[in-house]
DNA sequence: GAGTGGTCTAGACCACAGA
DNA sequence: CTGTGGTCTAGACCACTCG
């Protein structure tokens, strides 16, 4: 079953892995220093380095200069887009309902920042909308989503201006359903969603974001909303650590 | 705009990515050694190492023992999973409609390997199906999807043998509308999917049958397929090399 | 056997955190 | 200042491919 005789740095990460797996060292705490585990394993600081970028880029340890390494805690959170897309789920939930309830059903401690603007959207935001991206043409919502102060995401979502400016969607608090109730309650309701999801490194700007190393890869979700007549109503951008997410959907056959 | 000031791996792995996207490395040609690169680079050949490993990781460059690194053709496929669920679409489209059509499209060359064969079912799928994983207890459709000779995706199904023993389902043709209309045909209607998603490391198994680095991530999808009583009539995972799907899923709103 | 990528070491130095 | 992780080099050797 041993298929990793081939490399020192990569036994060496699955016996790491293994220890952190059955708890010899625990969630939260802190591994020997590299030059220690060097000892420990008979290999150069350098081999251990590379040990650990492995398990790095595995969302198992964070590393800092200056400091030692850490084991995360690893919250896995299952996001289910149906649940998004059921008016009767989305007011039952409230209004960030879904990903509290997820969190604290994990137990954990979900907080949700927020910022709201007037701005510029990114070129690829301003296309799907069809507005500009040299003039302040979107209402930029910014989220960052923590679980007991690790960031999980990043969402950004971005709404035409001519459409909705001066309305509830420039307010921070939505009311219950979120933007989707609000935005049929302003007469532009959401009829269909187009969701695309790739794995990728992360940019150094989100990696700096979302504070992880550039190995470890990211979920990115691209989500589009239409009205009845074909034009963009939101898009919203979602930056994820991939080893925190487990994406949902459900399906209804025919 | 410059960010990666910080070590010549990177900024070496960033230059030789534009080079790729500049067309100065052609898609499918080879990269200089890496000796002949150090001096290009003024840098050890542990360096240059370095940097290739991370555009290994996003699926840019292929690199084996004993040849030049070449650049890898990047097809990238759109997976969408409302297709799969439309009556009509899937009828539309034929047996192995969806994914030949797309790889067509985008002027490569598709091929399906497909083995069926009884078998005894992996652990989590056992667990799913409700069956036992001692026994020959399941239907394996095990598929390996190509473009152009890349591998591009492990499809393996699985459905419960005392459901579909003797029946259609253990041809390697299906007919059109592939496995769900037959399922429906033969008094077991599909009537509701799940879907989870998740980025992550490959298996060395994985990485292996995929001929692709265990550096670079992988998209696992984990289908399940349930009939009206909620009972599970096929579990089918998905393996992808995540820098050449993109995830899409259509909803369409109350 | 020659050429190529992969790994490892010993040692050095840098960047950063924290007392 | 000390301890920590991050990077780099020079050189060595290994594993693999191909003629």
């Amino acid at each position: 079953m041993e298929i990793r005789g081939t490399s020192a740095y990569r036994n060496i990460a699955d016996r790491i892995r293994a220890d952190i797996e059955s708890g010899a060292y625990p969630r939260g705490s802190e591994l020997p220093g590299q030059h220690e585990l060097a000892d420990l394993y008979k290999v150069n600081q350098t081999t251990i380095n590379r040990a650990l970028r492995v398990l790095t880029a595995c969302g198992l340890i964070q590393t800092r200069r200056g400091v030692r390494s850490t084991v995360m805690p690893i919250p896995p959170i299952v996001r289910n887009a149906a649940e998004r897309y059921s008016r009767a789920a989305r007011e039952r939930a409230g209004a960030a309902g879904a990903y509290d309830a997820q969190i604290t059903a994990l137990g954990h401690t979900p907080r949700v920042e927020i910022e709201v603007r007037r701005a510029k959207p990114p070129a690829r935001v301003a296309q799907l909308l069809g507005v500009s991206a040299q003039e302040v043409s979107a209402i930029a919502r910014l989220r960052v989503m923590y679980a007991d102060d690790v960031i999980t995401q990043l969402a950004d979502s971005y709404v035409p201006l001519d459409l909705f400016a001066d309305t509830v969607l420039e307010q921070v608090e939505e009311g219950p359903g979120g933007m989707v109730s609000r935005m049929a309650d302003l007469g532009h309701p959401q009829v269909r969603v187009v969701e695309d999801t790739v794995g990728r490194p992360p940019t150094p700007e989100e990696a700096h974001a979302l504070g992880i190393a550039e190995e470890q890869n990211v979920l990115y979700k691209e989500h589009v909303a239409y009205d009845a007549a074909g034009r963009v109503l939101e898009v919203t951008t979602h930056v994820m650590p991939q080893h925190l997410w487990i994406d949902r959907v459900e399906f209804q056959i025919d």
